[in-house]
DNA sequence: CTGAAAGCGCTTACAG
DNA sequence: CTGAAAGCGCTTACAG
């Protein structure tokens, strides 16, 4: 239907090899000034335009790159970690003229079961978008031979080859206990999220070293596991074993929520028990979502660069399609604490006079 | 680098051909039973995994769609039309096993010049969403042979052969009116939009309609040209026009605002002139943008069924390229009044005895 | 039921 | 500078 490389090389009174190499450019072939014009002419007049899919095919390359994502809820574009993600991911395409395909699934497993089709030279890469730690996604990417970059998972690499975009979770929750530490709190209670999520590990060891630093010594039993996506109720359960069931004097008077609905959530559960916050105790949550500034009082927090970590992570990919980088480059983007109303002194030194 | 076609049929001692028959299926071409289990076990054991390029090359099908979007802000994903849009398409999409390929531009000529690459060969058909009536893309589509729909786009179609999915927006803005004359308006402004985009001159339609079915003559200086994105004191100058410099007897009682945007920007120069919303004057606007909920008082508004929309479109368009629909399908789906606190009676009927 | 061959449209060494 | 040819990996009539 459509014309086709041979009509103008019929046209231009020519080969299609050279109708290719004038519109093509490629191979550094020089062709004659004249030639070249005849063949501009001929497909100009036919409206000729390479077809992109036989160029893909004879080049093994797409200009093309994948995003696979997994999301249960039904919109990918509110979430608050998509959203901005995909943002900046399709901000640096826009600038590089790559195509953005969509690969989304409702799980990983469902993802996992197509990777074939998204490794068959469709896309030149493939950007993995908060892969789990129990898929073998990232393990299966890994035995092919098609880049991709982890975006928002830093997970450890012993072998040293994957690439990723994230944040820095350890410095960024290290920074937010040190906070805390530094207004004076010592018992200070740690509400992880999945740790199939490998930045949920990355937390607790900043929540580690923080108190290292300090000299506090580490106390297993206010660290509580739990899930970035906690159920109404779901933390609670830690709010009452670690307040409910303790003398006063063991209790925490701060708690780091390792994403912001965490922290919200606690903050719900505590003030359910009359407790004020900061007053009593102060909270510091993770990610900042728009639901962290809403809030009241408005939640101290560690904000991601959401944004800026999908336009890491496309143009880490893009360099590694490219040739320009090596593999298992790491981008660790720097957290930046947001100080809102819900980190204060602990009651102890804030007692009135 | 990856195993192809040849590898398979060498190690099932068959033909390429064979090896195409059992793995695709297609063509209705039989293979003896023994000869399949051979092919699938040699595909197995080589993991093989046919080349998406070369079968769309053969086919002429890629299985994508091919989403155009213009976006000059740096979010597309927080738009509140293109997000749940896009969140609506995806779904469809996701369902039907269909790819997206994402074609995002800074604007309708960058579009247009790219059109080319979009038509050759990459996407089985194109969504356009949003487009403007002033750009030649609709135009320049049309003349090729690649099916397509507009999306949130019902512009007039003499030929009948565009496909499209919107809100119906003259009944929507016929309802809109309506209730505003039921509540015993009549002079209503109409604050209008963008004219590039059809659905202005639709909602202005829908408004006359309102106006005639009630008797109540059409008042041209009571219709105010806009634009869907005014800028800080633009809708200013239409109430200044309508109120400043009018007697009282003359100003209307009530304004249409063609979205959301227009019509709290009204409310702001309103208030901004003592007036009150909705004892002195009722306001409605479109869209139902989350501001409109979040509005104070909030707004009354014609909620658009956004995500449904981008459903509709992108099962109307992979009937298209399935060839199960004929070329004209227009899908307009209802728009809802959505009551909140904008709209009362108006003042001469409401005045406290 | 199966294979040889042409075709999908391009690109790119290889000669000349 | 230019062309003939092989190749990118598949599919699909056409024979047999």
């Amino acid at each position: 239907m459509a014309v086709s490389i041979y009509e103008v090389a019929a046209e231009a009174k020519v080969s299609i090899a050279t109708v290719s190499r004038v519109l093509s450019g490629g191979g550094g072939a020089r062709v004659a000034r004249a030639t070249q014009e005849r063949v501009l002419e001929a497909a100009r007049r036919l409206e000729y335009h390479p077809s992109g899919v036989a160029r893909g095919l004879a080049r093994g390359r797409m200009n093309t790159v994948g995003l696979v994502l997994y999301y249960e809820q039904p919109s990918v574009t509110s979430d608050p970690y998509l959203g901005p993600c995909l943002d900046g991911v399709l901000a640096v395409h826009k600038r590089d003229h790559q195509n953005t395909v969509l690969f989304t699934k409702s799980s990983w497993e469902e993802a996992l079961a197509h990777l074939p089709s998204y490794c068959n030279g469709y896309c030149d890469g493939l950007l993995l978008m908060l892969p789990r730690t129990d898929s073998a996604i990232v393990g299966e990417l890994a035995a092919r031979d098609l880049p991709f970059v982890l975006v928002g998972d830093s997970r450890d690499d012993p072998d040293g080859l994957l690439c990723c975009a994230d944040v820095d979770n350890v410095a960024a929750a290290e920074a937010a206990v040190g906070h805390l530490i530094a207004l004076g709190h010592r018992r200070i209670a740690a509400f992880c999220g999945d740790t199939v999520f490998c930045s949920s590990g990355q937390r607790l060891d900043g929540y580690r070293r923080a108190l290292e630093a300090a000299g506090i010594p580490f106390d297993p039993s206010l660290v509580r596991p739990g899930t970035y996506f906690p159920r109404p109720g779901a933390v609670e359960a830690d709010v009452r074993a670690l307040w409910d069931e303790r003398p006063e004097s063991e209790r925490p008077t701060a708690v780091f929520g390792f994403n912001d609905a965490i922290a919200l959530a606690a903050a719900d559960a505590l003030r359910a028990r009359g407790l004020r916050i900061p007053a009593d105790v102060s909270l510091i949550g993770f990610d900042d979502v728009p639901a962290a500034a809403a809030a009241d009082p408005p939640l101290t927090t560690v904000r991601q660069p959401i944004r800026a970590i999908g336009e890491r992570a496309a143009e880490l990919l893009l360099a590694r399609v490219n040739g320009e980088a090596e593999p298992g480059r790491r981008a660790l983007l720097p957290g930046e604490i947001i100080f809102r109303a819900t980190t204060a002194p602990p009651p102890s030194r804030s007692r009135r006079l």
